[in-house]
DNA sequence: ACCTGAACACCGTTCAAGT
DNA sequence: ACCTGAACACCGTTCAAGT
């Protein structure tokens, strides 16, 4: 965490300097709003100071989105680590930290999936980062199967079905396109209790009338 | 689809004219990439003429948005009404035209959900619009459990559920998060169908043996 | 090597003015 | 009533110049 070099610049490290004022800003009011100008500001510098660190300001956010990418996939592998019940477990897990994770970072989460990433291609690393996140729910689906208890099948294609319905849920919640504040008390968690049943039920390998 | 006055100005209905070059523009490159002097350019007008009509450039944002959920819930209405195989096939159907409404309009659905809106409360009858949407799944979902073939519990939550997976779905290849160009022939459809599976499972109350 | 400041071509929005 | 054009305060980005 120190400067790669000399203190011959302002910060020990702008390039860090620019991520923390970022992600504060884009954390408070979504990437749409903020400036790179104003992020300049905020982390001290002049607003062309950036161009030194990142082609152009899709390229800081794209920064922005790998890290938290990583940050949810780490999330994710220490649920699963900790989770003693089975892939099955694991998996209603993920799902709970998945939508948990929306709710504390709506702004990240517009930022990893919405558009303001234009060109998501031109972000090699950033590709990788999202694709780490379908590997680990891929990888949890597998161990379902070899253990019996997930229905067979591509597992690339049922990790994709659970990555969508949680995704989907998480998505209309911070987009509020469901009720948030101003319904039933814990609506939102009985909606993704329900949705976690579902994702049970559909994927499950036994009969209905076996499970709990 | 007459002007309501005269011919003292330009176009007969500035309004449907902006609407109509703003859809076209939008549809192409997405409403982020998209001015609104240059919607004014492509209507033939001046760069504030559309202030006339719309309080800012979100208010004509928001119009479209409203258009397009109007469209995808007629959509939804019309094929329920003409899927005869009950609740279970009807919801299914529906899916499938979410997801395939989803493709066919990406940069809609973005519209729709992503948050290039800000102030979605700031738009009544947007809310309106979105709602209605929710509202016919939830139908639907009724319907199923009054037939017996859905499982019993909130139907608004498993409403919600079934929302989630195909919207999850959706926005995943709206977002190109899920390989899409490039993926073996047939990798979207597979996963749709593999998507339907899962929710036709997670949300049936006939035991597993039974069905299909 | 790293940062600044002026400059450029754009934005959204306002407002007085024209018909 | 409807539209225009100048003006304002912003953008992202480039580039010559400073240390």
């Amino acid at each position: 965490m120190q400067a790669k070099r000399g203190r011959s610049y302002h910060h020990g490290d702008l390039k860090q300097a620019l991520r923390d004022a970022a992600l504060e800003l884009i954390r408070e009011r979504g990437a749409e709003s903020v400036s790179l100008r104003e992020i300049s500001q905020a982390a001290g510098v002049s607003h062309t100071a950036a161009y030194r660190h990142y082609a152009d300001k899709q390229a800081l956010l794209a920064d922005l989105a790998e890290e938290a990418f990583r940050t949810l996939d780490r999330i994710h592998r220490r649920t699963i680590e900790s989770t003693a019940g089975g892939p099955a477990d694991q998996l209603a897990a993920c799902g709970r930290d998945y939508v948990r994770f929306a709710i504390d970072n709506p702004h990240l989460l517009s930022l990893m999936f919405g558009n303001v990433i234009i060109d998501w291609h031109a972000h090699p690393s950033l590709v990788l980062a999202g694709q780490g996140l379908a590997t680990t729910l891929e990888t949890v689906v597998r161990a379902g199967q070899a253990a019996g208890v997930f229905r067979a099948g591509d597992p690339r294609e049922l990790a994709l079905a659970a990555w969508s319905l949680v995704h989907g849920l998480s998505s209309l919640i911070v987009g509020r396109r469901v009720p948030h504040r101003g319904a039933p008390r814990g609506y939102v968690e009985r909606g993704t209790e329900t949705c976690i049943k579902l994702l049970m039920g559909g994927i499950s390998a036994l009969p209905k009338q076996r499970r709990r």
